[in-house]
DNA sequence: CCCTGGCGTTGAAGCGCTTCGACACCCTCT
DNA sequence: AGAGGGTGTCGAAGCGCTTCAACGCCAGGG
């Protein structure tokens, strides 16, 4: 294994210079910065990480949280977990990939040890139980989700309040006065998962405004169960002609359903939903929908904590991302409208 | 900061007791035991990541590389992912998320630094350009999925030669004699990903061997692929009475496509998939189909890591998992067989 | 009663790097 | 010409931990 000090007596300068060279925060000249370049190349020198976190004080590692439940927006997921490892490489920072398993100890640990220089929570409750831990820790933490407090810390999401209020309204102004929200699982509503409760407040908030009448019911993502929950929502609300859905594994099932059931969409009923965008377009009809920016807020995360680590970034910051309806070909006038 | 010092000054031993009690390494009595530990708890400490890896050239971290591509097979990859984690952090591991942004680069990176102890490669291609390096790494290395040459080489994976075959007899046993089978995207041949490949070959292969007519076709995972792929395959092979479909994006579109053209499954058509579990419970026929055992192919790889890592195994070995089929709603008679 | 050998514990020497203060040198200004 | 201020380089002191050799102690055997 090559070493620093290897490289410096084969470039014949100190140690010391090598590692101004490595890290930019000493003026060293040209001819020397190339010559210890040089040699950093042909002996094939990497400096060891354990050594320079142990220096430095830094890993150079960020801590990724992502949730234990894989049966539950993987593909979301798996986005922002790609996104936050490649914008995180581009920053010099590797990332640690923590499921939920271990919970608050896992965070205990990451903070105790050093091993990572900020942490990026993701499938935040609002409630969520690390939040005392991530408070009290001297890393600091980004927020994919947006807890119910958000008092000094730093939060990344789409703005679900928005989202909502965007559906009701794109639902409403065509002339939609019934509409029925297919929900996530009920377990998402148990845990009390901040995006969807968000979601739903901001469609009933402005599907009252608007004079719209509004259902919700939650929805696994199976066959079997949108069956259930498609009929009883036209038993309980037979006019429904606009159908919102949360749930990106309720989609396909209801638009099979509907289709069954001789509902034309958009001619009888108009979807929209809330899911990726890839989703979106590569279901059985092109849906209307608000784009759910997994890279985006994978990206951000990183950006904050990074800019966290640099010391030039505020305390406390909700970073809201403004929903974006893309109409397709899910959505049309209600039946009777002009 | 509570440091190994503090601990062993407020338990009023030397450093190296306290850091013997941590590693068990040597024999240390009860009561001094009880002493640490208690210190330990008291002053709330935990050992310094970046030391530790220092001075035992130890880093406890396995990296893991995921294939960049967020496209394809995602919730295998998640499920892999998140099963490569927790089996790891029950054997004192943590995860390095590496993507395969870098490519070869990471390797060297991780392997130089000394970030990881080991390294764990998913969606191997057949002449995967990082071989010759993580041959050349000191770090022990397992693959998900299989190269072409695996001499020398650690790997795990399903045995997709086999779950070829099994879906072929399958099919043949029904009575089918013209079968299709819808395949991954274009893209995934082009790449040479081993699992495509055996899947094809194991297909192939026995389909001779039972006298069947075999048609491959890659697919896109989208409703107009699959469409244009579907009437070609019925221009070409208007017998075809049975689907294997390997690309799990395609399923939900095959169904719902050859519903509309009025072919009932499983009366006119079977269709096999090779998918994970989930994906062929949740469909809108319960299908039949091999299932892709992510779970088990993640744990396996730790394992493996782990051993090689403790001494204990041998430096070639080859898992191939064991394909089984199970028989759901999608399969059924070939028509006009007794 | 002394020697031997295991057991429990310790001190000290690093692991490979960063960083601080010091220093030599050269240029510029007065 | 000498003072002053950059600029480029170096030496040394750690960062917090592991581990090796060594040592004191007590029990058992000769």
């Amino acid at each position: 294994m090559v070493t620093l000090a290897e490289v410096a007596r084969h470039a014949g300068v100190s140690a010391s210079t090598v590692s101004y060279v490595l890290s930019g925060k000493r003026s060293i000249s040209a001819p020397t910065r190339e010559r210890v370049e040089h040699s950093i190349k042909e002996l094939g020198y990497h400096p060891n990480a354990g050594a320079r976190a142990l220096a430095s004080s830094r890993s150079n590692i960020l801590a990724l949280m992502v949730p234990l439940r894989t049966d539950m927006y993987v593909p979301v997921m798996m986005e922002i977990a790609i996104a936050v490892a490649t914008t995180a490489r581009s920053h010099g920072y590797d990332v640690l990939l923590l499921t939920g398993e271990e919970g608050p100890a896992a965070v205990r640990r990451v903070t105790g040890s050093g091993l990572a220089d900020a942490m990026i929570v993701m499938d935040v409750e609002l409630e969520d139980e690390r939040l005392p831990l991530l408070h009290a820790a001297r890393q600091p933490t980004v927020l994919i989700g947006l807890p119910a407090d958000t008092v000094g810390l730093t939060c990344v999401d789409l703005d679900f309040t928005a989202t909502g209020a965007l559906c009701a309204e794109h639902l409403a102004d065509l002339g939609h006065r019934e509409i029925a929200v297919v929900g996530e699982a009920p377990a998402v509503y148990e845990r009390h998962t901040g995006f969807a409760e968000r979601t739903l407040e901001g469609l009933r908030r402005r599907a009252a405004d608007l004079g719209v009448r509004l259902l919700h019911r939650p929805c696994e993502g199976s066959y079997e169960s949108m069956d259930g929950t498609l009929s009883r929502i036209f038993d309980e609300r037979p006019g429904t002609t606009g159908f919102v859905v949360q749930n990106e594994a309720a989609i396909e099932p209801l638009l099979s359903l509907l289709r069954r059931q001789g509902r034309a969409v958009p001619e009888d009923v108009s979807v929209v939903a809330i899911c990726p965008e890839q989703v979106a377009t590569q279901a059985s009809v092109r849906l209307t929908s608000v784009a759910i920016p997994a890279q985006e807020m994978g990206r951000r995360a990183v950006e904050l904590a990074v800019a966290k680590l640099a010391g030039g970034a505020p305390e406390e910051q909700v970073t809201l991302l403004a929903p974006e309806l893309a109409v397709r070909a899910s959505s049309g006038p209600a039946p009777g409208t002009p």
